[in-house]
DNA sequence: TTTTAAATGTAGCATGTGCTACATAAAATT
DNA sequence: AATTTTATGTAGCACATGCTACATTTAAAA
């Protein structure tokens, strides 16, 4: 990997990084540069544009969570209420309370359709509803599906409700 | 009701129904008071703060919210499984596409914990699952909260796939 | 009618935004 | 060694942000 990769990627793992804890709410280009050890004058240099940064740094964390979950499920299968009760207990966890956070915030801002955040909350729901797919009994889409949103509401009361 | 009120009253109108269509991502004073047809000036006389007013309006939307699924549905009681499904039914229906929208903006504002949203979100999911409580033919809060989650995953759900 | 108080306009400040022009330093190529 | 290419700093633009100081008009109270 050449030089400039190198740089590139040491930033991208350094905003990465910042957003897990900090969020999408403060993410000017003069906050990113400084989070990751060099200026706004050289992000846009590198990434062109401060979408395509933010693009590639969503992507990134995405196939992190993916990555993480795969990591953590053995490949046995299971019924979709056994499935939906273990998801729910493990993601109660406090230490997934970052990624809860940082998951509905891009959802919200994705609900106006504004790039990159909509490809990128797709992206990631449909990765995570083929994970579940691939450990049901019985695999079904429609099941699949049904059983994330559920998941995900909890979630989303978990957020609200501590 | 005094003349100040009556003015405070149809400023809020005009930002909830702007809002309704528009989202909270384009909130700036001057864009409010634009639609309002006041002056950022005259936004600040009357609120104090951009919070404040933005704490109202929420308020407004939320309440208004309410009222309506109050409208929609009788007051006869219903199975967990049926509810779910009325409900669902009746949210899947475009015409809720902008109230799902705002609310899931609200809610990833609310992800980070800043006021108003979080707040708003807050009371607002708890109408919602008391709302349900009381159309339950068995009443139980659990249950509620439970049937809450699941039909806001599958909001989410629709919001991003369409 | 004069005095006081409330309502509104105009202008601006300080800060933050994404991004660019220009210059220079460093490195690679010839 | 000379030249070209790449990397980086400095400064700034044009615009948006929440909010304020000050002046003025309008309305109410005396």
């Amino acid at each position: 990997m050449n030089k400039v990769d190198t740089k590139k990627k040491e930033i991208i793992e350094r905003i990465v990084e910042y957003l897990w804890i900090n969020g999408l709410s403060e993410t000017g280009l003069r906050r990113l540069a400084n989070v990751s050890d060099t200026s706004d004058r050289m992000l846009i240099y590198y990434f062109g544009r401060k979408d395509e940064l933010l693009d590639i740094v969503l992507g990134t964390i995405a196939s992190n969570l993916t990555q993480q979950l795969d990591s953590i499920f053995d490949e046995k299968k299971y019924s979709a209420e056994i499935l939906l009760s273990h998801l729910t207990t493990l993601m109660m966890d406090d230490a997934f309370e970052p990624a809860i956070q940082l998951w509905f915030e891009l959802v919200g801002l994705a609900a106006r359709k504004k790039e990159p955040f909509l490809a990128n909350a797709c992206i990631f729901a449909e990765n995570w509803i083929k994970w579940i797919e691939l450990r049901l009994d019985e695999p079904e889409t429609k099941v699949a599906e049904d059983l994330y949103a559920h998941l995900e509401g909890r979630l989303m009361l978990k957020l609200l409700k501590g």
